[in-house]
DNA sequence: ATCATATGTACAATATAGCGGACAAAAACA
DNA sequence: TGTTTTTGTCCGCTATATTGTACATATGAT
């Protein structure tokens, strides 16, 4: 429920929290590192890291790769995450959806999620603009950065948004401080309109579509989402969203299910 | 290096493996199940399992799903499996590969790989028969029981052999014993030939193709496979193995390989 | 050559994580 | 109704996992 980890200073880390923070770093950095940089990096003590390290590989976790010892994100971690997919298989419609979308409207489609208090991209379609919009698949951004940020914490109460969004993320990138009422009364207008759309915050190009992909209790599971150049976006709003809508009905028509082993 | 877990019996389980052994128990099972349920098929103590899955759901690792407070694999699982598979980029090829030999071949065309010390399949494409074969994905199965099983450990010597794989799992499906002395023989003939094939020791009525899929380092990172009819593969055995062939030379050629993130 | 940094290993101290067992509520069953 | 099974929580004991520190080697800079 809440994201707490390094609560007080001073004590000592959970190996398993510890472990998921390895892993979730060689996530963000994208690329194999050395124990010792890990250790580093994240300011863990090299010695419980390369016990961690040494773990995490004999259990193919992770895995040797890029030479000089370097170890990053293993097989096993692709098999549980097959299991994941299979499991909730959102996978078939969502390609479908951002094919869709990116035919009616030959702009960059993005299906997002949240993970844990970040937003991610989890599945793009770029546009077929000469000059193609993109942003980087699975990278962890600041919810209060996205469009879609409005959307996917609209279910939780004012409280609850504030506990959950660290206060350093209503920093913007250009350094700007975002109040956090602001952004939830956006949030809150998100919600009534079930949809949000802005110039993005994140560069000066940009104009962002937002809509959500309810699940059955209501709330957004996801979101579907269009990045366009400023002017594109703006003068094709009513149709760019009438397609959003369109696509996010198309999946809510066949929602996460379980299916069969 | 090694598999070791329970090594010897009376001692205290280390939190991460407990943790990875729930991870890969639910993907065994591929339902959601409550803690008590996990607990007492994998024969770990309930007080811990209660304690590692509520830290596993405040991670994300793990997610409420089934109502009753029954867990699955989680949505972290799926983001750190997408970076591996964006990482090591077999995916795109892969499936070009299957692609091209259900084509040809018409049959259920598999790409496999070691997970730890069992065999699995990772993708498959069904043949378009009017009785399909098909197979589980992400099933872990008995090394000794595949034709793609002496490939895949042919680059170990006899003895790492021996101890890579659970003597256990050299009792076939239907109760009978496979000489483990049989068995490197014929991961021996496999590796000299560069192929396997066999009527399937798992069922009565398939013909298994196996040819190795190889890394720089030479051995065999993963197979590609067919599953068909014995009539039929026994008659076809030459052109299917080319296909097969010509499939792997394909893989091999754009081996797995970092990208850009 | 000397010094500094990066990298991996080894080990002992102690905070604590894993475990067993007690307890209780709820569900299943008779 | 009473009885048994299932499910979840709580708590104290102690084996041990995490950590700081020291050591060893390689690499690079001056």
């Amino acid at each position: 429920m809440d994201a707490v980890q390094d609560e007080a200073a001073g004590k000592r880390a959970r190996g398993l929290d510890r472990a998921f923070e390895i892993l979730d770093f060689l996530r963000q950095k994208r690329q194999a590192l050395k124990p010792n940089e890990i250790a580093a990096q994240i300011g863990a003590p090299r010695s419980s890291v390369y016990e961690l390290v040494n773990l995490l590989l004999s259990n193919g976790i992770l895995e040797f790769t890029g030479g000089e010892g370097r170890v990053y994100l293993g097989r096993k971690l692709y098999f549980l995450g097959a299991a994941y997919e299979n499991h909730f298989d959102f996978t078939r419609e969502c390609e479908a959806a951002l094919e869709q979308l990116a035919d009616e409207t030959r702009e960059t489609a993005q299906f997002c999620m949240l993970d844990g208090n970040k937003y991610t991209v989890v599945r793009m379609r770029e546009g077929a603009r000469p000059f193609r919009i993109s942003t980087d698949i699975g990278q962890s951004v600041p919810i209060p950065w996205t469009a879609s940020g409005r959307l996917l914490v609209a279910h939780l109460s004012d409280q609850d948004i504030l506990n959950f969004i660290p206060p350093q993320d209503f920093r913007l990138p250009g350094g700007e401080w975002l109040e956090p009422q602001t952004f939830i009364a956006e949030v809150r207008q998100a919600e009534r309109e079930g949809l949000f759309t802005f110039n993005s915050i994140v560069d000066s190009f940009t104009h962002c579509f937002a809509v959500p992909v309810r699940v059955e209790e209501g709330h957004a599971a996801a979101t579907l989402c269009l990045v366009t150049p400023r002017d594109d976006g703006i003068a094709n709003r009513g149709r760019y969203l009438d397609c959003l809508k369109k696509a996010a009905a198309g999946l809510e028509h066949a929602p996460a299910r379980p299916r069969r082993g």
